[in-house]
DNA sequence: CGCGCAATTGAGTTATATCAAATACGGTGG
DNA sequence: CCACCGTATTTGATATAACTCAATTGCGCG
């Protein structure tokens, strides 16, 4: 985990504003004047595969936007084995339950290298109070959010098993900015749907004899999305 | 469907000011001059059993909040049967998603007698411009809605089928603010867990006979909550 | 009273979990 | 570079949960 801190006002504003990714992230609207209403340091961190961003039931002073990689949030409920409730990527926003004083509700790990801008809350408060455009993004987040929690409901947590594997390949295919993926743990895509790791195994297994998941000798997967996608379009 | 309309600017202000249940809807924080600021009518609309509040890829002009009552949102996507992806009630927002010209991700329909306002979208962004308050309000809601999403997947969309219907009907319970709730039907509990009707009727018979769950003349449950809880503690 | 729909029940099938073993793999120290 | 270790993955045999299909019962309503 290695910290990058731009310490001066000017140069924060000067790097959210030349920001590669800046459509996609939480400031995309943002104009010049909203970023001089950023009084505190924005931090950018990266993460290496396994690191763990935040626990679950803390209370944090930062939300956090992934500039790139992938992160699962797993929630842990007394009572019931730990699941994997969504997988973010570029532009998605961390943490965000931990506003209002709210503890936070996943643990946050990454899934490869993970590239963050960490935003003290006080940026976002006094930011919401003055800007109109800051509402809009967070609404439009929201929405997206709410997207993927569906579609982990409907095409992540339920059907067969090969169809769910198959559609959960895909979604980290797209989620993975074009580049191939970092193979999870068949522990892990058990978790995401929640099933075990053994059907997990046997369901990749038969996936790569049939040449439609190819998983490099770094452990980075490349898809026949043509033929994934078939296998449950019905 | 019934609708009642108040037409004048200050009947709307003086009926939400008052409104019995404002501290769990939208506008909970809102003041007086933010109140000043809605200048379209915000209509009253109750609506029976199985009627259809909005359906899916519809754009709306308006959002709505739960008065009383409960809300299924049904998902339907290509090459799946539909599934329910959520459960509303009081105080709850309906179609957010339909916010910055969106189509509607769900088809909305009452499970109950069902009274809601309907907030035209013009409302929400003339106000969500001047009033931190109401912006507020939307990310406290967000976080709800996102901890309501995560409950679906890990505790009504995964495990034992006897477990999922526990927590379910536990969960209508606790949303009924404490009156009894209609008993949805064997179908419609079978797409709220992703299994099949019959499996849903062999489980709440056995509940029934164990006299977990008792089922009134005119439909309505009555739950031994500690039996249920007890049941998948562990 | 009987029609129509929803709920229940039962028998047989299938998908997935479980348990146990074997194999592959990555890293470490020699 | 190789041998070894621990961990992750794959595979197989069996048990079980849930699905499917079909029949029956119950219930509200005309």
């Amino acid at each position: 985990m290695h910290k990058i801190q731009i310490k001066q006002a000017w140069t924060e504003v000067e790097r959210c504003q030349h920001c590669a990714i800046r459509h996609l992230v939480l400031f995309s609207d943002l104009q010049r004047k909203d970023f001089e209403l950023i009084h505190k340091p924005i931090d950018e961190i990266e993460y290496k595969l396994g690191d763990v961003i935040y626990k679950q039931n803390e209370t944090m002073q930062f939300v956090y936007t992934i500039r790139s990689g992938l992160v699962k949030l797993v929630q842990s409920l007394p009572g019931g084995r730990p699941r994997i409730v969504r997988i973010l990527g570029q532009g998605d926003l961390l943490g965000i339950e931990s506003l209002n004083n709210q503890q936070t509700k996943h643990m946050a790990i990454s899934l490869d290298k993970v590239d963050l801008c960490r935003i003290p809350h006080s940026v976002i408060t006094s930011l919401q109070y003055n800007s109109p455009r800051l509402h809009k993004s967070l609404i439009v987040r929201w929405q997206k959010t709410l997207a993927m929690a569906d579609f982990w409901i409907t095409q992540i947590s339920s059907g067969k098993i090969k169809c769910r594997v198959a559609r959960l390949l895909l979604l980290l295919d797209k989620k993975s900015e074009g580049e191939n993926f970092l193979m999870p743990t068949r522990e892990d895509i058990g978790l995401m749907l929640g099933i075990t790791t053994e059907s997990v195994s046997k369901t990749t297994a038969e996936f790569k004899r049939q040449q439609w998941l190819m998983i490099s000798k770094d452990n980075r997967a490349t898809l026949d999305v043509k033929a994934l996608e078939q296998l449950c379009s019905d």
